[in-house]
DNA sequence: AGGAAAGCGTACCAACTTGGTCCGAATTTG
DNA sequence: CAAATTCGGACCAAGTTGGTACGCTTTCCT
């Protein structure tokens, strides 16, 4: 099973390249072309990035995007909530009654459990971290850079 | 977004089931109707958590599914990878290779670990602990949110 | 001032995945 | 031997998602 949606992927990469190139405001071709993603998908990925406070987008001639905090300021669990929404483990996790097999399920404080969990370890790495060189591996030994 | 799917949280959901009743040997519809879930989707579920390993199937008259092994030794990280195959956070997590951008991606070490979390995340919790009664806590009004 | 460039919003379409159903083959009990 | 019951596969419908296109607004440059 894949967590992450694709969109939420490419949104991962956008806000990472744009990490990368803090003073400098491209527009969304220029993105594309960067990541190698389709242009198209991009655009879309960076309104909802613009929407979500992520990223601040300058409309006219010359306009482009940027982030609109610091890359040290936003975590990976804001740009997945920006494209594709709040995340939950389960839909038991999101919507809060409405369950007629309430009484069937103990399950919910572990998947609250789990949730926050998951939330956490999205909400722990920064941009700034996916961008630097220098990131915080809890193995320094091992090498990462080749194919696995 | 949610990242379970339905299937997924049905599985579990039918595994804890099971869980509780480690003696007995339940036929889909019997599963079904203790879990009000749609019959031919549980018998669904049933027939992939055994392919995964999780339950044994017996087949003729009085035949019925079971729990492979002991509930504590089963992972919720194990009966998910049973229905929705092996966790990735992206697709870049699973494939090995193949991706053209793999010099533009420097990100794969941190999906690496926030990968790991999540699984760690899953497996730490077993079918004994989901069904074990002491972590049910009736409360469904106070509902928490990983907020960002 | 006008044209061009770029973001913004919406709408739309295609495709994949998912949820759900069904029937045949195998197997065990009575 | 027959009936009941299950597994295992194929099969179909629907929802969601990925991706694209178009019109509008805004801003800079000529």
């Amino acid at each position: 099973m894949i967590i992450l949606s694709r969109l939420a992927d490419y949104g991962v990469i956008v806000a990472t390249h744009l990490a990368g190139i803090p003073d400098r405001q491209v527009n969304a071709a220029a993105v594309a072309a960067a990541t190698r993603l389709p242009p198209a998908t991009v655009a879309k990925v960076l309104k909802r990035l613009a929407h979500g406070g992520i990223v601040t987008g300058a409309r006219g001639a010359t306009g482009g995007y940027r982030l609109a905090r610091a890359p040290e300021e936003i975590s990976i669990a804001e740009v997945v909530a920006a494209i594709d929404g709040e995340i939950g483990v389960t839909q038991c996790a999101s919507h809060v009654e409405g369950c007629d097999r309430t009484n069937f399920c103990p399950t919910r404080p572990h998947w609250a459990h789990i949730n926050r969990a998951v939330s956490q370890a999205l909400g722990a790495v920064t941009l700034a971290e996916m961008v630097g060189p220098d990131f915080l591996r809890p193995r320094p030994s091992s090498q990462v850079h080749a194919s696995p």
